[in-house]
DNA sequence: ATGAAAGCGCTAACAG
DNA sequence: CTGTTAGCGCTTTCAT
């Protein structure tokens, strides 16, 4: 910049100026300015305006796992939004993994970050006090803090899995198995509560080998469905906690000649065409409303930190209506 | 900073020790700046480092859009090469629009990012060479650059449109139509070419309507499919372009009496369950490549511009082997 | 082993 | 309208 400045005879705030598109430069310069800066091959150096201005227009995003295709369009509506906004989107997979999580946490505060979105893989986020005083706007998705008070915005698990166990309880299921994520995950665990929430309001006791909760692990799920078919009074339905789980009992009772009924907690793309019924939330609309609530807070509104619930929706599409076996 | 040297009774440059762990300082001096640190909750500021340092240690991912199956994986990849190199990744997608790829890649060069990989949506990166020039490492994934010299990272997209249509042929077709992307899109007209490649081969003319090139938008894709199968000597097997045709084709022969052979190109997510014959890239394998090569420029190695062109894999599932109906 | 001073490239706050 | 000065928070260089 002081080159340009240089070249063009004028002083380096005309060329800020310029480059900035601030008012207050004759067109002459202007122009003059322009050319120094075309020749030199010259580029505004934004980390020397982030140090200065002290905001990075940037947001960082740490997902569990970018791969999944539940987080695709989550991410995705999130760059929108702050494109929107003028900033650039950071992202981080904590593969599920708490330590990693607040790693790359604190590098995105070490950056600067402006805001942060987080789907936490851990339940403890003390470590982020100190980063939310000082100011670092941050939204928790899918999945709320952990021992802080902060903003989330979360789907309707406790809901949604109810909804699907009671329309499997509705087609005259009985012995209905839930296979979930690990219950330290807190959409699991709601999940969990809202499937033995269905039961209990239609009367029906759970048989402790209905719920298996653990690894998403494609061997561990199938082992669980394999145990649960193969008992001697078996589960006639299946209530799959997440996508990861829907995919694989999809697999396994494709190759099992006794029909067994199937909700899934998240749409699956092709899901229609297999018929599978799911329990779909919006990935999109989760992502879209945190990166706004981010935004309005960096806009400078201040409210107390809130939960936000989006709604799931059930969409009947075969596999949910299959009548109990035997 | 200043202020934790204060608190600590030491000079400036006796904490940036400390925070960087360089040797020189006393057990004891140490212990009194981690107090210091502790107490006043201090963490570096990475923007100023990084106008210090010249390296910012985070590198740029451009690509068409992250909520595509495909792009998730591969941006996944180049987040764990890149975290293997201490690097944080930004992201940002072009929505296959050239001007906001132009616009997002400009955006990462002043955020002096160390590299950048981008998957390009435009046929023209002479913008880049100043930036090039001026040390942004930079490579091209999935697609090569357009008008200037640059390390790309691509899939055999010839090589597997080739086998796939020789596939449908050796079952027996001799009508087959091709769907695809936009021509202008470099994977679209290679796979196009490797198509006609295996026709020629066989000594099979192509009819003119045989071939559809567009948008992947699904009306676009079902009412070409639609005209081809109405037409008096309708084509008996279809080889799709890219994973989103492949959906949209899928969707529509579902609903179609007559049995129509399809061969896709990427595999799909519970491809394997619907019976879909595919082709295979590995967008890890990819993205990791990728990667890898930008880092090793980063290193220092300065070789020529490359172009590394990885394998696809035809994986038959049933419907690339149905044969000729009537 | 430690610290003082200079400066990375930019912008805010004042002059002129 | 334009330029000068100071300083963002850190690292580097060179003394001490």
């Amino acid at each position: 910049m002081k080159d340009v400045a240089a070249r063009a005879g004028v002083g380096l705030k005309t060329v800020s100026r310029v480059v900035n598109a601030e008012p207050g430069v004759t067109p002459d310069t202007e122009r003059r300015v322009q050319e120094a800066i075309e020749s030199l091959g010259f580029r505004r150096n934004d980390s020397a305006r982030v140090l200065r201005k002290g905001r990075t227009a940037s947001i960082g995003l740490v997902l569990e796992d970018l791969a999944d295709p539940f987080y695709g369009p989550l991410s995705r509506a999130v760059e929108e939004v702050a494109r929107a906004h003028g900033a650039l989107l950071i992202n981080g997979s904590s593969a599920e993994d708490p330590g990693r999580e607040q790693e790359l946490v604190l590098a995105l505060c070490a950056r600067r970050v402006d805001g942060l979105i987080v789907i936490p893989a851990g339940d403890d986020h003390r470590y982020l006090e100190p980063e939310i005083k000082a100011g670092v706007a941050t939204v928790f998705v899918d999945r709320p803090a952990g021992r802080i008070e902060a903003d989330a915005v979360l789907s309707d698990s406790f809901g949604g899995a109810r909804s699907g166990a009671a329309h499997l309880i509705a087609h005259g299921h009985r012995r209905i198995a839930f296979i979930g994520d690990q219950p330290r995950i807190h959409t699991a665990a709601e999940r969990l509560r809202g499937y033995r929430a269905a039961m209990a309001d239609a009367g029906l006791a759970i048989d402790d080998s209905w719920v298996s909760l653990g690894s998403t692990a494609p061997e561990r799920v199938r082992d669980a469905v394999a145990a649960m078919l193969a008992a001697p009074e078996p589960v006639t339905a299946i209530l799959a906690g997440n996508n990861r789980v829907t995919v694989t009992v999809v697999r396994h009772l494709a190759a099992c000649e006794r029909p067994v009924a199937l909700v899934g907690f998240d749409d699956i793309e092709l899901a229609d065409l297999l018929g599978i019924t799911v329990i779909a939330q919006d990935a999109a609309a989760l992502g879209r409303t945190a990166a706004e609530r981010l935004f309005r807070r960096l806009d400078g509104v201040s409210e107390a930190p809130r939960q936000v619930t989006l709604d799931t929706a059930l969409i009947p599409r075969g596999s949910g209506e299959i009548p109990p076996a035997g």
